[in-house]
This record gives structure tokens, sequence and C-alpha cells, in this order.
DNA sequence: TGCCATATTATGTCTAGACATAAAAGTAGA
DNA sequence: TCTACTTTTATGTCTAGACATAATATGGCA
């Protein structure tokens, strides 16, 4: 393990734990250097390969500190649905569940939420959701009448990985209905695993109508 | 203009141009040090950098060459139909073509392919594609019988930017009549646009059976 | 109080050199 | 000829320090 890489990691353990939070300032870099005992330049290394992955934001003259999250993934253009204006979010179970679509996945007690976002009056979206509570314990008593539990998650959980799966899939009766659309119509199926130091924090599932929404991507790099 | 991106914009723009061909030992460090006269870590911040957008690699006493382009995208798993093994091209169709579905995207003549990808015996993809002859000319001689457009253009296209739209589509008559499906089938439509220094080289698009492919992505970032 | 010039300071870039490391190339012995 | 050892060499990592730059903080002036 080379040094700049453990100064590295320790940041970001740091970061990804939770302890330092989304605008926190981290040490300067002469503090650093103290800590670690070694040269500015590594510690800048170090640093920089944190911007580099989206972690920290570095300002001359005030210091480095944890960048606010993003949902927005760089490459592959995923809509924060709690976020965008104009969504609206309506809640329609929310109950213990067995995580019968999550097979594979390693999950704790799951709390089960589904609602469909809506824009500009039409449903843009059907949402079902499992929390897993022995990860995010206030997710117990959140109430997501208020608040979407996609952007409540945004502010309770800083920081974690993803993984994601796109299909095509046919509508059955219970998505059209909610979407308002015949049976059998071809949506676009989005699945977005997270997980926060190893264990899992999230599934989503959300289906859009494939007539109303598509994901753009751009890569600057090799075909 | 910082000094390491000059070097690493020198070296990219050789590389992208295809000057550099994927497999081109590039100058040793203490060369690149002799020509543009600084330090070996100027130069090795500068391909460090390259290293991390794929450009190149380093090996360590042999030097650094030209990384071999991927069509896999680092973060969405987009296969590459024509390096898959067992997949077979069938060419249906070529000829001079208007680009009614490229609205928007400026390009000279084009050259216009169809095929199907299959895999073990049945259809996996429907691909049509479009060739601006202006920007490969080769092309308008090129045997598409024999090899694949999409495998023929990575062997005459060195290095390209790429834009990407995924959607759910309804396979229409045609569509579902060449994938041996029932018409109406939820199907994942991925459309390709690529360049190569601002000029289009190619447009495809390719239509996934929902049943029968998904699409992955990972991200160890923000969420 | 409000504004502007100045000083301070943390990051950004770069240098010259040291030592480590891994892999290729060369060499000697079986 | 084949194998095992040694040498060579390009990259990998790091140091101590220099100067540049930009944004904040400070102090004086109106």
């Amino acid at each position: 393990m080379t040094l700049d890489k453990r100064i590295r990691d320790a940041i970001e353990a740091r970061i990804r734990s939770g302890e330092w939070r989304p605008g926190y300032r981290i040490p300067f870099e002469h503090e650093l250097v103290a800590e670690f005992g070694c040269a500015r330049a590594t510690v800048s290394k170090a640093l920089s390969a944190l911007v580099a992955a989206g972690l920290i934001e570095r300002r001359r003259k005030a210091g480095s500190f944890v960048a606010h999250p993003q949902v927005h993934a760089a490459l592959l253009d995923i809509p924060d649905l709690a976020r965008l204006e104009g969504y609206r979010w309506e809640r329609t179970a929310c109950a213990t569940a067995a995580p019968e679509e999550m097979v594979e996945v390693q999950s704790g007690p799951l709390l089960r939420v589904e609602g469909i976002h809506h824009a500009d009056g039409a449903p843009l979206a059907l949402e079902r959701r499992l929390i897993d509570v022995s990860t995010v314990p206030e997710a117990a008593t959140a109430d997501f009448e208020t608040e979407a539990p996609g952007s409540w998650l945004l502010g309770h959980v800083p920081w974690s990985d993803a993984r994601h799966r796109i299909r095509a899939i046919a509508a059955d009766r219970a998505q059209a209905t909610a979407l308002g659309m015949p049976i059998g119509v071809a949506c676009l199926q989005l699945e977005r695993w997270t997980w926060r130091a190893g264990a899992l924090v999230t599934y989503v599932r959300q289906v859009f109508p494939g007539d109303r929404y598509d994901l753009t991507a751009e890569f600057g790099s090799r075909r």
C-alpha cells in the first residue's frame, strides 16, 4: 500500500462513514502533512485523487471540503425524481415486506414504500422502494407523506455505492393502471441497489413509460 | 494553460488523430522531458492523466503504449456485439440513405447497412447503421458481407467520442418479424452517435428484445 | 458604516533528485 | 539448447523546497 493511497483511504473512510458530512472542511494540507509525516506533494496527490473521485472540492485559501453528493451520475443521466420541480409524490403503501424481487442481495428487515411521481399532472414514474431498516433505523419512523423516500434518504445517508440495471418491460395490469396506460405498453425499468459501507441501504425500482422518457449518456472516450 | 496539460494535450492529439495507433510505443519519459524541457514529475503527471482517461497504458521497463480502444464504456455496460463470440452478422441491406431518424445531427452522404446479430441461433439484436462516407471514405468500398460494420469501423477509426440514448419501445411489424417475436413486444433501443474530431463517423440503432437483454451500470461514487 | 487596497494563506504547479520495483535483456552454467 | 542468475532500465513513489495564484481576512480611509 503506497502512502498516498493510505492517506486517500483514511479520508475517504471518514467521508463515507458520515463522520465528515458534506460541506465539512477537512484538515489543511499542512495538517495532513503533520499527521502522516510526509511531503506536501504526497498529500496533494491523495487530495487530487479524491477530487477526481468526486468526494471533495478544493478551494484556494479556503481549504478542502467534503463535496455535496449528487444523484446524477456523471456519465449516465439518471434523473433524481425527488429533486425535480413539479414532481409530486403520492404514497400508496408502507409496510414491512419480504424482498421477493431482490434475490441474491443480502439485507436486514425491509420497509416497503410505493408511490407515483407526477409531472404536469400526469404520472411519469412508478416507484417501489425497499429500505433496509437495520442500515437506516430512522426510516422506520420517517414521515413519507410529506417527503418522498428518495430525497429523505439523500438527507440521511451521505455517501454510498450503487448498481443499476436498466431493461425494457411490458407494463402489467397494476403498473398500467397506476400510470393510466394500456396493459403491455413498453416501459423503461430502472432498478438501483444502494449500499453504504457494504450494507444495503435501499433498493428501488422505477418504471417509466417508454414514450415519455429516455436515458442519455455521453462518453468523451474510447469506442 | 499549465505545462502538464500542454504535454497531455500534445500526446492526446497525436493519438486521437490516428498518428499514434493502438499499441504504438510513445516516447519514453526522458525523451518527453527533453522535448518539453521540464522535470520528469511533470511528464509523469501528464502520462498518469492519460492513463486515467484510458488513452495509454504504462509498463515498467517497457515504456508507455497507446491503449487499445474498447467499446465497453467503463461505467455503462454496453456490449460490443461484433466482438462477442457466437454472434453472427446477417446483412440485409446496404444503400445510400437519407438520415430520416438522425435529425439535428450534421453529416455528409451516408451509407446505410442493416443486419441482425444472432446468439445461439436466435436473433438477439437488430441493427441499423448509417456511416458518414465523407468521414470514412473507405466504407464505401468495404465488404460488410464478411465483417460486421461495427468491428470494421473499430479497425478503421481509432478514437472517437460517443453519445448514447436508451429508451423502451414496442417492436413494430418489421422489427418483430426480424426478431421472430410478436408485434408490440417491449424492446430496449440503444442509439449511438459516434464522432471523430467533430465529424460524424456513424449512427447506429440497436434493438434488443426486453426479455433477452438488460444493461447494468455500477457507480462507486456519489448518490 | 461602507468601500477599497493590502496582507495573508491554502492550494496549484513545478523542479531536481533519490530510491524502489518490475520486467526485459543479457550472461553464464548445465 | 535450456535454465537460472545478473544487469539494465523505464516507470512508480516520494521528498524538500520554490514560486504562482486566487480567495479570504484585515486595516485604513471616506
